[in-house]
DNA sequence: AAATAGTTGATAATTTATTCACAAACTAAC
DNA sequence: GTTAGTTTGTGAATAAATTATCAACTATTT
């Protein structure tokens, strides 16, 4: 895979491109040029441009971007042919609704197996088997480098077991703050968090 | 407030400081320095300095920060304490996760009510109003800025609805994009978005 | 009370990210 | 074909963010 060193900032544009990309398609767009995808997602057109030639040359001078064959590399780029292997850790509400959506809309993966501390969730739900977490350590397949991490209890103890067993990626739906060596990834899924920005930035724009 | 253009990367770190000094003070500590709390953030001193300096003189030279004084600001700053007034807009499970968990570990604002197509949603639900979506223009109370967004149906009509009455902030929850005016800001919480980042980051990492 | 050790906050230097500007490459029309 | 009109991709310029440096200050020790 080409990977020279995106930049962050970019990274965490690439999901904004896919939506869009995907809405276009979805609406019978098939070709576009980065000045319209500009006006969609609100972003210039010079910095589309760059950011997709971190994944090769994409388009087409004069002719823009086939919307397709855009879509199918982000999938490829951003691991949804990849079948990301994930392991999910707490089958609570959140957990199990995870679960449900397992083969997401668009999907990035499959969660392989799920784990907690209590024995009614264990067993198989939504077709997935849910292991007592104190078995992590055997149960966890081989390959996988991502948690989701909706656990309640013990998370800090927890997510140091998991980067023992390799993972270098969590996604976090819990509302601490967890602490991670470096070479560790997290990404936190969190309704109060992300209210507190928009608090702070809306303030920004009125003021 | 004082409130001098906070540069972007800054408000996405408040949140984890804010999380990082509740558990600190939790576990009893009552001062900390730049460097100690660099080593449970992962984010060098000098930039969570900064980064508190445009909230003001939080600090002592020689000293550190108290860490009930800066949880307190961050809480006023991150509106915590403007008990910041919120509308919900679908009242699906996620929604319903999100009425019942109203008044947030942490308290950001409140859930004033709710919106939904389905009559089988209106009514109230955990303490909450819900009424008919069509009724929003009418129904929404004053001064709402922010709006959660977990409909599945329209998304983009509701969101235009949404922006004529006023809304500039969007926790979005869906899985579609939306397109904004500049001006109204949007906090997509993703799984999917989430795990993306994540496979190309930790990829990066690897290779 | 003076000296020392240690920390913040401001400024300067450096790194990272965005935008400009234009050559090269392509399409489409003739 | 050839030419005019577009649009990409990228080197260079600009802007933004991070990190280093240091003066100013605090607490503590002598």
């Amino acid at each position: 895979m080409a990977n020279k060193n995106v930049p962050k900032a970019t990274l965490q544009r690439y999901p904004v491109y896919l939506k869009a990309l995907r809405k276009l398609s979805a609406s019978g767009v098939s070709r576009v040029m980065s000045k319209e995808l500009s006006n969609v997602v609100n972003i210039e057109p010079t910095t589309i441009r760059r950011d997709f030639s971190f994944l090769g040359n994409l388009g087409k001078q004069g002719y823009g971007y086939d919307v397709k064959k855009l879509i199918e590399i982000f999938n490829q780029q951003l691991g949804m042919d990849f079948d990301e292997k994930l392991i999910l850790v707490g089958a609570g509400n959140m957990g199990r609704a995870l679960m449900k959506y397992n083969r997401w809309d668009y999907v990035v993966g499959e969660i392989k197996c799920a784990f907690d501390i209590n024995p009614d969730r264990q067993g198989v739900r939504f077709g997935i088997p849910v292991y007592d977490l104190k078995d992590l350590e055997t149960k966890i397949p081989n390959g996988v480098r991502i948690a989701i991490l909706t656990a309640s209890n013990d998370i800090q103890a927890t997510v140091d077991r998991l980067i023992d067993c390799g993972i270098v990626g969590i996604v976090d739906f819990t509302h601490e703050h967890i602490q991670v060596p470096k070479g560790v990834a997290i990404k936190a899924v969190d309704v109060v968090s992300s209210i507190q920005e928009l608090v702070f930035e809306t303030n920004s724009i009125i003021e």
